[in-house]
DNA sequence: ATATATTCGGATAAATTTGTCCGAATTTAA
DNA sequence: TTAAATTCGGACAAATTTATCCGAATATAT
């Protein structure tokens, strides 16, 4: 579904929500570490959703990042995804043909078409602070 | 969504599918052309179907790739995805966390379950046969 | 039998994604 | 002002996926 990239992206981006409740900063280390991830790794991922304004970074001791309540409520996870990972999960083909379209659909077009709608609403609608709220209250989990 | 693997997999099904209404076979050049897909790639795929009871496949001249009208109404998509991707599709965490579950769910798992269920039911009920109809009908293309 | 047309299977190569390393830049605190 | 803690950025390395090459095996027709 998504790249093992977007996968760490979002991961890390929930972490850092759920941590950032007061003014706290997360290291990048912490990230990793919560979160099971190569920490090299999520070094470039955090860098790329901060670029994206997606989570704040500050250098130096003390440093590390952060996401604001206002940005936990903006954010969606199409946001995130769409830094990774680009927007082919909404527009590509199912069958990765080019100029797949309404009018010219691949044959399996519109059987994929209400799927792709549902998971564009989901991910267009669903908020961060929606999910750190669920890992806050220990109805969901980021390490198993 | 699926792997380009995956992709040339189900292209160059139904393309066999729709020629094969005869006893004619298709041959591993006539596919690739057809479904614009590199030509040597393509035959590793077209043995994996093969072995896999998903195509058949015979030597020599006059040799080639074909489906049976029963097979093309019995396979379903879910069989060549499977074939190709395996069952991360259906089984996969969207957060690529290995024990996420419904006891234990990762913070998406609730949002992605319907998804993922109408995906897994649509390629479990959508034939070849259906697909390839559609295909002679004209009301759908494999090369755009 | 022999030549030909084809798929099969193994080795290899190219491209992409995933992951590592390390020095530079920045900020803080003593 | 110096040392320490951090992120940043570029180069590199490993793993996986995509793709190519070529000889072997197999079947057909002459």
């Amino acid at each position: 579904m998504f790249s093992k990239a977007c996968e760490y992206a979002i991961r890390a981006t929930l972490y850092t929500a759920v941590q950032s409740s007061g003014e706290k900063r997360v290291s990048l280390k912490d990230i990793a570490k919560a979160i099971d991830s190569p920490e090299a790794f999520t070094a470039k991922i955090l860098q790329q959703l901060s670029r994206n304004q997606i989570i704040d970074s500050v250098k130096g001791p003390n440093g590390g990042f952060s996401i604001s309540k206002e940005k936990m409520s903006e954010i969606k996870l199409s946001q995130i995804v769409n830094a990774i990972d680009g927007d082919a999960i909404y527009k590509g083909c199912g069958l990765g043909l080019k100029a797949c379209s309404e009018v010219f659909p691949c044959p399996v077009h519109n059987k994929f078409k209400q799927i792709r709608t549902d998971l564009k609403n989901m991910l267009e609608n669903t908020s961060i602070a929606e999910l750190s709220m669920s890992l806050t209250d220990g109805l969901s989990f980021l390490r198993l």
